[in-house]
DNA sequence: TTATAATTTTATAACAATTACAATTTTATT
DNA sequence: AATAAAATTGTAATTGTTATAAAATTATAA
């Protein structure tokens, strides 16, 4: 779970991005906290620690680190951005109540549909859309 | 492919939407352009018809079309939302060359996967991004 | 080390899509 | 015809993101 600041370098430096202080923060930040969050989610969470940090850089670092394959974008029908670590093809679920966002395999195989035939396909989405369980339940009490 | 104001009428009132004459032309110019407009597109091309038309208008419309269940908004990565009248699942390829988006059947069972068991699943979007097979065509002869 | 170049970070302003709002126009109802 | 309701409009505000140029930091070379 926690990484050494020795191992995030590694992994921006296999990644072929230098690391400086605050690309190892965000790094490290993307890394403890999967829960795809904004840039001004991690914005406002590193202000803590680094009391300069522009919001400027929050977006600089997130696009090389999108273009370099660290992140991935994610465009939940939201103005936001959202970015995850998880780089890996998987499903994701928007609660609409609650904005959580989940993750999850998918279970069937998406190759290319015929009618797809001949072009390339360097990037999937697969998004839904609803209601958490958990806020179903919260529904119920009330 | 052609529809009589009558049956775009109709359309918008089983939809429960009383039909106008903004409603009806932009109903008409989606059911006659499947390009997944945006609401810019719309607006500017109905400009010649309609010449006090404004944005808000079109807005406003398509806000309603979509909370009537009349057209489904589409989230593709970029800033501008796009507009699909055809409401039925199914998915979506865009192009980054040429940014068109093409539709395609979705050959798998999109079942709830379980990690969402208990969830409540409203809405999917399936989305696949790379370059058209036309593009590629295009980048060969040069 | 010191000077210089390259890179990173920052603050500010610009931008673009969308929304809020209130006024006006149109349509429906009495 | 008078009134109410709904639709449309223009304008301004909002918001996430990007452009830009200056400042700060880091790396490189003399």
């Amino acid at each position: 779970m926690e990484n050494t600041i020795k191992q995030l370098k590694e992994y921006l430096i296999k990644h072929d991005i230098k690391p400086s202080t605050i690309r190892l923060k965000i790094l490290e930040y993307l890394l403890n906290n999967r829960i795809h969050p904004t840039a001004d989610d991690i914005y406002k969470n590193l202000l803590d620690q680094i009391p300069t940090l522009s919001k400027t850089s929050v977006y600089n670092t997130l696009d090389l680190f999108a273009d370099k394959g660290v992140v991935k974008v994610l465009s939940l029908n939201e103005k936001e951005a959202r970015y995850d670590i998880n780089t890996r093809l998987h499903g994701h679920f928007k609660c609409r109540v609650c904005s959580r966002v989940y993750d999850f395999a998918i279970p069937y195989d998406v190759s290319i549909p015929h009618e797809l035939k001949g072009f390339d396909v360097n990037d999937i989405d697969i998004n839904f859309y609803g209601v958490c369980q958990n806020c179903k339940n919260q529904g119920r009490k009330s």
